[in-house]
DNA sequence: TCATTAAATTTCT
DNA sequence: AGAAATTTAATGA
């Protein structure tokens, strides 16, 4: 395995607890390859058959509503891995995953994972954490997306982005993803024009700066909005 | 409060 | 220039 793979390797979150001779004895990892913006990864008609590795880049997990408008369910970046196997599922069937930019990432076939698991159960576990960290976020999600108005599920998201992807700039935390009003209606359940609107807002009140292509929140300033108010 | 429709305007490629 | 993205406004549920 060449050195360039195994700092890859070292890398995605799946195999954090792994030490540097179990990444080496890794088998089956496919060639990296760079795909380009919009490149859909995994769509319903053909499940995932191998578990994707995103080593550089952005990935949306979304599925359709019954009119065809995608509800986007994560975004996901360096490091992370979804797709699905018979027995796991990081993004699911019935579920697209697309590249929101050039990505570089590589694929493991399904047998290939199965016997990673069976040979180191600490990827297993790792896995586990990961799984359970996407179901708490998707349980929030539903609830947010369930009982709060606009306002209040574009902060979270906000507030999550800025967790997930956030840099430290100018007192506030640009988000490093060229997100468009659409691409952030698409994570609220709403449309363009309000997620306009209440970005405005959000502006006015302080609480988000943007502009040039780029978002920035007042993070602390938006974990106290969403504290306090009903 | 917010989706929808329509239209104007700005920003990207 | 042409496309994509953003913004504003009116209307109705």
């Amino acid at each position: 395995m060449s050195p360039e793979l195994l700092w890859y390797l070292s890398r995605i979150n799946l195999f954090a607890d792994l030490d540097a001779e179990a990444l080496a004895q890794i088998d089956g990892v496919g060639p990296m390859t760079t795909v380009p913006r919009g490149t859909v990864l995994v769509r319903p008609a053909e499940p995932a058959a191998a578990l994707y590795l995103l080593k550089r880049g952005r990935v949306r997990l979304y599925r359709l509503d019954a009119q065809g408008r995608p509800l986007t369910m994560a975004l996901l970046g360096d490091g992370n891995v979804f797709g699905a196997s018979e027995h796991i599922s990081l993004g699911c069937d019935d579920m697209y995953a697309e590249t929101m930019e050039e990505s570089l990432l590589c694929a493991m076939q399904r047998p290939d994972v199965e016997r990673l698991l069976r040979e180191h159960p600490e990827v297993g576990m790792r896995l586990i954490t990961l799984l359970s960290n996407r179901v708490r976020e998707l349980e929030a999600l539903v609830a947010s997306l369930a009982h709060e108005d606009v306002r209040r599920r574009l902060l979270r998201t906000l507030v999550h982005l800025a967790d997930d992807f956030g840099v430290a700039g100018g007192g506030m935390t640009r988000i490093s993803v060229p997100l468009t009003h659409e691409d952030l209606a698409s994570m609220v359940a709403s449309t363009r024009e309000t997620v306009t609107a209440t970005l405005a807002r959000l502006g006015r009140e302080g609480l988000v700066r943007t502009g040039r292509r780029t978002l920035a929140i007042d993070a602390p300033g938006a974990r106290r909005a969403l504290e306090d108010g009903a």
